[in-house]
DNA sequence: CCGTTGTAGGGAAAAGCCCGGG
DNA sequence: TCCCGGGCTTTTCCCTACAACG
């Protein structure tokens, strides 16, 4: 895997004219803060230690960011502007030439991929990172209280909390994961080479692990095992029976960081999360407009097929 | 009122990966 | 050491309901 060479403070800063931001909304204002602080935060975390500048608190208490006819990071005195990128980079520097003290790490957009130097590890969402930082900052992750609660033992920062730890034997030399033994190591290596001994009969696919391949068995089968107690639903695998079962509790572990909406699924919440962004990935080829959904877009084009439909008839009309 | 769109709730199926115990 | 079962996480696809809007 290649290191991901870090990118500079501008690569990342949005730096807005005042016309600009006049444009924005408040909801995108607001993730435009919560983005930079939370770089910033990234930068702390590196070991900057001077980090309550006056940009970070009227970030923080969500001033307006702009002098007259200037941007952000231009709207402050040029010597207060340039000691606070040279600081920045200068942390930057340290976390590029002294990896054996400071963990590197890159400040990522929410848009962007991410990805984590300590291992070279990929995370999509930026609240995946987030997480992920946690690992490094042992910090609470950006879930309900309910669900902190519900998670006491934090099973759920166990794996790569663990991959992080000291003591391990097996290193793997592609990605630095450790294991406590040989054998769960040579698993994971599979991963990387994508071998899998174990092959379903009836389909062909195949697996690393003889327990996947029972639990795909099961989708020939029809098989299933877990059955919910209190409608009696039944599901292939356990987790989709957990799932199923917070329909019933209305548990929502997930929460948007920006306007603090919960989900019970995380696939919720990152649809939830192009309302925020904006982000609009499903493009009707006939139209060219986008849908932040899937099933929109679906929707929408049965509306041309409507057309389709109408064109055909009035043709045959236009027949008679 | 109707058609369209944005958004969210939830179901279903499946896969990847890890851990602990036997 | 290996196998196995269980668990966690994520992804994709789908259907549907409801509200807002022109």
């Amino acid at each position: 895997m290649q290191p991901l060479e870090s990118v500079t403070f501008e690569d990342v800063a949005v730096d807005f004219t005042q016309e600009e931001w006049a444009l924005l909304d408040t909801s995108q204002r607001k993730l435009f803060r919560d983005v930079m602080l939370e770089n910033i935060s990234h930068l702390v975390f590196v070991g900057y230690q001077h980090c309550k500048l006056d940009v970070i608190f009227q970030l923080e208490q969500g001033e307006e960011l702009w002098i007259e006819g200037r941007g952000f990071f231009q709207s402050h005195s040029p010597g207060r502007e340039s000691a606070f990128k040279e600081e920045l980079l200068a942390t930057q520097h340290i976390s590029k030439k002294d990896t054996s003290t400071i963990i590197p790490m890159t400040f990522h957009t929410p848009e962007d991929p991410c990805e984590c130097n300590d291992l070279g590890e990929d995370f999509s969402p930026s609240s995946t990172l987030s997480q992920h930082l946690l690992t490094h900052t042992e910090k609470t992750p950006n879930i309900s209280k309910q669900y902190q609660k519900s998670q006491s033992d934090q099973s759920y920062l166990n794996p790569h909390k663990q991959i992080h730890s000291r003591g391990k034997s097996c290193e793997c030399h592609l990605c630095g994961k450790a294991y406590s033994n040989c054998s769960s190591l040579r698993r994971h290596e599979m991963t990387h080479t994508g071998e899998k001994p174990y092959e379903c009969h009836i389909c062909g696919n195949a697996f690393i692990q003889s327990s996947d391949l029972r639990k795909h068995n099961l989708t020939h089968t029809g098989e299933k095992p877990y059955e919910c107690h209190l409608c009696g639903k039944a599901f292939s695998q356990s987790s989709n029976l957990r799932q199923h079962e917070r329909t019933h509790t209305g548990e929502q572990p997930y929460e948007c960081q920006l306007c603090g909406k919960t989900f019970s699924k995380c696939s919720a919440l990152r649809r939830h999360e192009r309302t925020h962004t904006g982000e609009k990935p499903y493009e009707c080829h006939l139209c060219g407009k986008a849908f932040s959904q899937c099933s929109a877009l679906r929707r929408h084009e049965g509306t041309h097929n409507g057309e389709k439909i109408m064109n055909v008839f009035s043709k045959y009309s236009d027949l008679r």
